[in-house]
DNA sequence: TTTCAGACCGTACGGTCCGGACGGTCGACC
DNA sequence: GGTCGACCGTCCGGACCGTACGGTCTGAAA
């Protein structure tokens, strides 16, 4: 099995397809986008790129329509599976990224005037909550199949991570941070550590 | 002044100059490290190759040391102060971005081993609590320092996230998920949005 | 005074990522 | 057959990224 760093596109890529079967880049794309996509953008030219990669590296198999599209559709091998399940059995030391450009905004807001964080706030409630609809309306519609339940969980980090995010911008537009200290004083996070 | 979109990286550095002063591109590299680096990581490359884009757009004035090491110092001009305002006084419409490997891990451990869950969570609620701690130390060092104080803000969101993190792995760890979902009911978020 | 360690500081580079523009292909309906 | 909108894929130039490497300074040991 040959020696090289995969990315986070790559597994994407090879767990997409341990989920749904063989697949062709365009169906990665829209897979990707109704699931990881909503917490991580893979921009989609990399999903038509990245096949090809892994291809040649041996962990997937391409095998190509001879009727008019000429789709390429892409499995995975054994090689290409034993590469997931030991990426998914490894442990993982990196702490996520935020990418939050409405956190850069408030960071630097020293240089700006400061009303510019009351408006930044109502914006991020506003789109916090629509968010936290989509999860919920997806939690509503799939929440009890059992064929889909384990993928429901990173929806429920998501949801989590979403009302985080609205209790803050709530707090700051209503000009009271202290009742976040409190809360999470009181909440199951200080009862994880003790 | 020239159009041109300008991406987070410019905003860092141009936000970095307007909190700190001139600086040489090594202080943005230590700068944005203990700060706004914590949830966004920018790459020490670019904040050396940036500041040339941004002084040749006439956003930043360039000098540079005759001394020995001949250290450049970049310092804003009055449109690189203009485009930041302007930037912090504009709306938000992006939604963050989580690029999270161990909720990826998550997602696609249908075809991994069941175990790896476990492991999984512990490994986070350890390095949730670990950053916890940062932050934490970081509140109490610098809490009551008036003067820095409006940067403080963002820690507290980044505090809110870390927590909401680690109560989900660390439910998802307990096998109950369903505490989660209880506890939002009764959250701010609910009380936000009704 | 020379040497050396270790921190400080900067650049180069090859591959990857990225988004947007563009173009081809299909079935459905006129 | 023609046209429309959805479907599907590629291309491209520039930004991004991590890492490896190389210089420069301070200060203390030799």
């Amino acid at each position: 099995m040959p020696e090289v760093r995969l990315s986070p596109t790559s597994y994407v890529v090879l767990g997409m397809i341990a989920l749904r079967g063989p697949s062709t880049p365009y169906d990665l794309k829209r897979g990707v986008k109704h699931s990881v996509g909503y917490f991580w953008n893979f921009p989609h030219a990399q999903l038509y790129s990245e096949p090809d990669r892994l291809a040649a590296l041996g962990l997937l198999a391409l095998s190509t329509e001879d009727s008019g599209r000429r789709r390429k559709t892409y499995s995975l091998t054994e090689d290409g599976r034993a590469a997931l399940r030991s990426w998914l059995a490894s442990p993982t030391d990196e702490h996520f990224e935020m990418r939050d450009i409405a956190e850069l905004k408030l960071f630097f807001n020293e240089a700006g005037e400061p009303e510019n964080i009351t408006a930044l706030a109502h914006d991020q409630i506003r789109q916090h909550e629509k968010r936290i609809e989509v999860y919920e309306a997806m939690v509503a519609r799939f929440g009890d199949d059992e064929s889909v339940r384990p993928r429901m969980l990173t929806l429920e980090l998501g949801l989590e991570m979403e009302y985080a995010a609205l209790r803050f911008w709530t707090a700051l537009a209503g000009g009271d941070l202290g009742v976040l200290q409190e809360s999470r004083r009181e909440g199951i996070g200080v009862r994880a550590r003790s």
